[in-house]
DNA sequence: GCCGTTTTCGGCCCGACTGTTTTCAGTCG
């Protein structure tokens, strides 16, 4: 089943947005948003809880612990039922648009009646927006924009959420008898920052039991084709999945078409005709005889093709092939090369959980590090101030006192501002183990003013990560406009590592911004990022990332041993 | 609606930026 703090989070938050677009008591609204979000991060399942439970969860009182178990109960909440009566779905979807929040949504819908993405596109086109109170023309444009972001992400899931479908699947179909392997292809398998459709291969004789088990998935909303090799859901979230079953004999040949790229399997296909052979999902075959020569093992194709086994996350036609035939593939970072975390969040500022509750979860990955780099003050939500701060690192140093295994470091993440000047000047600065710096505000600068404020934070000789260089979120908002090659050659220079933010939101750097910024020699940290004891896992998103820009244990400066990564810290042998 | 070294009311994450106004509302981080 979906996690059903996912659920209540989704259910929590809808009615947050509701009483906001109905102008109702904003605080409230935030109550729920805050109690969504503590449900969303919560490290227990919360349908185990009854309402007592539920109310031990920071910011969640009698009235939202009584909706919830309610929801558990019954599967619905008459006082969310009641809004959405009042409230078309698709006002609130508006809200999704950038530029476009609670208040114009509800005027949209009052003053035109528009309920949809569609028709807001519609009227803007039709120029019924100018007449509005509080709309004109750079609004029309801006939201116009935003739908263009949006649509461009197209029905594409973030990189998690078909993760999350996706293992739930494998772990359900290989329960079944007669399962002699089964695995997620496409994409997803290549870690790709988004997700179209899973791919889900099924090893065995028989393929019926399999598509029948899948057919009747309890998320399965619509069985869209079914048949003997292949059969196509829709799940409950408009997610649609392919299962295909085939023979162990295939297995290998199989997984390598299905997880393609295309652009890869058209290259090792060529390879394959150059050897007198073809290659379909089936098998490798001889041309002439028709005799199988290879089909069990991905290993056992390549290396029929003279290739190395290439990773997955590689198979982009990006040199891989060429690397493979020349055994010169790289010895990509794993998650277990990971050693400690470096950009992590407590509830000092936005974070959900304790200090004491993150190191407990990063100590029980086995890291030989972990550093704590809450807000600064200048990202003026947050209400930071020098003495909180002072205070967290003489926690931190009590904690980490003494201790044999996982060691502490006390970080910050700092906010560049426009010039380029961070949050607090040198001699502060210093006292921190580590710094990242962020852009958190104004990512609209134009690109010349953008480059000087980056490459003015790199060259900080405090500042040792910058974290999300582009800041984009992906379907939401385009990274900054900056001349990232002259950025990644400062922070090759200065000893500067470029963050590899592992929220599947982010994912910034890209892979291809990796690929790049490794040509100029710079490092990179893999970092969580994460704000609950349940980010902390993300980070095999970056690995899968860093993995896609072709990184290696040694360009990843959070897989060194704590003493090397201190030399990195101070900027030894760097300008 | 939640919460309380100010406990049953009265605060609640604050400030900048943008585009629209002509003094400010809405949105965002």
């Amino acid at each position: 089943m979906t996690r059903s703090n996912e659920e209540v989070e989704a259910l929590l938050r809808e009615y947050a947005d509701l009483l906001l677009i109905t102008g109702g008591d904003a605080f409230k609204a935030r109550a729920y948003e805050k109690a969504a979000r503590a449900i969303g991060g919560f490290p227990r399942d919360v349908s185990e809880l009854d309402a007592k439970g539920l109310r031990e969860i920071p910011g969640v009182g009698k009235s939202i612990a009584d909706k919830v178990v309610e929801y558990l109960r019954t599967g619905s909440v008459p006082a969310v039922d009641e809004a959405r009566a009042a409230i078309p779905a698709g006002v609130r979807q508006l809200t999704a648009i950038p530029a476009l929040g609670p208040k114009k949504a509800m005027v949209l819908y009052e003053e035109l009646h528009i309920a949809s993405i569609d028709e807001l596109s519609d009227a803007i086109h039709g120029h019924k927006l100018r007449d509005l109170k509080g709309f004109g023309p750079k609004t029309e444009e801006n939201i116009l924009h935003g739908i263009a972001l949006m649509q461009a992400a197209g029905d594409r899931v973030p990189l998690n959420v078909a993760m999350g479908v996706a293992d739930e699947i494998v772990a359900e179909l290989s329960r079944v008898t007669g399962c002699e392997g089964c695995e997620y292809a496409g994409s997803l398998r290549r870690m790709k920052e988004t997700v179209g459709d899973i791919d889900i291969l099924v090893a065995a004789d028989e393929s019926v039991p399999f598509m029948e088990a899948f057919a009747h998935l309890p998320y399965t909303a619509e069985v869209i084709a079914r048949g003997e090799k292949k059969t196509s859901i829709r799940t409950t979230k408009g997610l649609q999945v392919d299962l295909r079953v085939l023979p162990l004999d295939s297995w290998g040949a199989g997984l390598v078409y299905f997880t393609g790229s295309k652009a890869h399997n058209i290259r090792i296909r060529a390879i394959a005709m150059r050897h007198g052979l073809k290659l379909s999902e089936y098998g490798l075959f001889d041309s002439r005889s028709g005799e199988r020569v290879a089909s069990r093992s991905e290993e056992d194709v390549y290396a029929r093709l003279g290739m190395d086994w290439i990773p997955p996350t590689l198979r982009e036609d990006r040199g891989e092939v060429e690397a493979a035939l020349n055994g010169h593939l790289p010895e990509l970072v794993t998650e277990s090369d990971l050693r400690g975390d470096l950009h992590t969040h407590t509830n000092l500022t936005d974070g959900l959980e304790s200090l004491e509750e993150m190191i407990a979860a990063a100590r029980r990955r086995g890291y030989a590090y972990y550093a704590v780099t809450d807000h600064a003050p200048k990202l003026y939500m947050q209400q930071m101030t020098d003495e909180k701060i002072l205070d967290q690192r003489e926690q931190i140093r009590d904690l980490d006192r003494g201790r044999r295994g996982m060691r502490l470091l006390h970080g910050v993440e700092l906010n560049i501002d426009v010039q380029g000047d961070v949050d607090w000047p040198d001699e502060f600065l210093e006292g921190f183990d580590l710094c990242v710096a962020s852009v958190h505000t104004q990512f609209g600068l134009g690109r010349d003013e953008m480059t000087r404020r980056l490459l003015r934070a790199c060259e900080n000789p405090n500042v040792n990560i910058i974290g999300h260089p582009t800041t984009r979120l992906i379907g939401k908002r385009p990274g900054i406009d900056a001349d990232l090659d002259a950025v990644f050659a400062a922070c090759a220079r200065t000893g500067t590592a470029l963050e590899i933010n592992a929220h599947p939101d982010r994912l910034d750097l890209s892979d291809e911004n990796i690929l790049r910024a490794k040509e100029h020699g710079a490092k990179f940290a893999v970092d969580s990022d994460a704000h609950s004891t349940l980010d902390i896992a993300a980070l095999r998103y970056g690995v899968g990332t860093a993995q896609r820009g072709w990184l290696t244990a040694d360009d990843v400066i959070n897989t060194w041993p704590l003493a090397r990564l201190r030399r990195f810290l101070r900027k030894e042998g760097h300008s």
